[in-house]
DNA sequence: GTATATGCAAATCTTTTGCACCCCT
DNA sequence: AGGGGTGCAAAAGATTTGCATATAC
């Protein structure tokens, strides 16, 4: 249990953050979640600390600033953000249409492409950013 | 000129709306658009009219639920718009981090990698949604 | 004439910010 | 002790909505 907690703490100093109470949770609750999760899911899963919304805010921005976080953007109105497990690992998310469920997914060839768009646009420095959206099977059964 | 506006007044009733002037203005600058526009530039570009924005935001909520226009996610803050010249033709876009310029792609191979997803996470009926970004050719020489 | 669309104002929702106080280090 | 971090409240910015009036058909 305070291993645990530690293990937070110091991936806080390591990237020269303070190790407060709020920040060790909020790591805590992206940590074991299966997906990228929302400001404001995770303001709902801390409460029992009654962290402040804005402290969430302010947190998330300055750890996915600092790379500690991945920002997900799934094209909806929220952020959402997902605990960096391996550096640099690069990977995309399928969404379900019906519940919101979020997958990840390991799949990407689109490295090829960015040559191709340097080519015909001009544009350099291409990254890219890819949501898939369908039905997951949970979802699908319910419908039929 | 009276013909040109006549060609979105026909959409409109073609798609049971009624071909009101802010409407047919709106239609007018998106088809015009080179590249997807906010709620709030479309505003800006029409602003001669009068059209209150409330009014711009039902018109681009109504002509995308209808499939006059295609709604854009960029992944900030903004839903973009743009006049769909063909239908349902099958494309994605790339943005400029520095200036915002935005180019549309028309490279596009996720089909297979749909299938591919389908086979390991159990979704069915997939759609994808890329954005590329980058830096622009002009933005390039500036930098430098 | 009637249903629909618009303008105006107010509300909603996510996210940010100012400021006084608190607590890591 | 000192400076960053937090809570609280208010603000900001995109988008939506209620309602009376205006307009297309």
């Amino acid at each position: 249990m305070v291993s645990a907690l530690q293990k937070y703490a110091t991936l806080l100093r390591q990237n020269e953050f303070k190790a407060t109470q709020p920040r060790v949770k909020i790591l805590e609750v992206l940590d074991k979640s299966p997906q990228p999760l929302t400001a404001s899911e995770i303001h709902e899963k801390v409460s029992t600390l009654d962290i402040d919304l804005a402290t969430v805010y302010r947190t998330l921005n300055k750890l996915a600033d600092a790379g500690v976080l991945n920002r997900v953007e799934l094209g909806d109105e929220f952020s959402r953000f997902e605990y960096k497990r391996v550096a640099n690992h690069h990977h995309h998310h399928i969404i379900c249409d019906s519940c919101g469920k979020i997958v990840e997914i390991n799949l990407c060839n689109l490295d090829a492409i960015a040559s191709d768009i340097a080519k015909s646009t001009g544009f350099t420095n291409i990254q890219h950013q890819v949501v898939f959206r369908g039905c997951c099977e949970r979802c699908a059964l319910k419908v039929s």
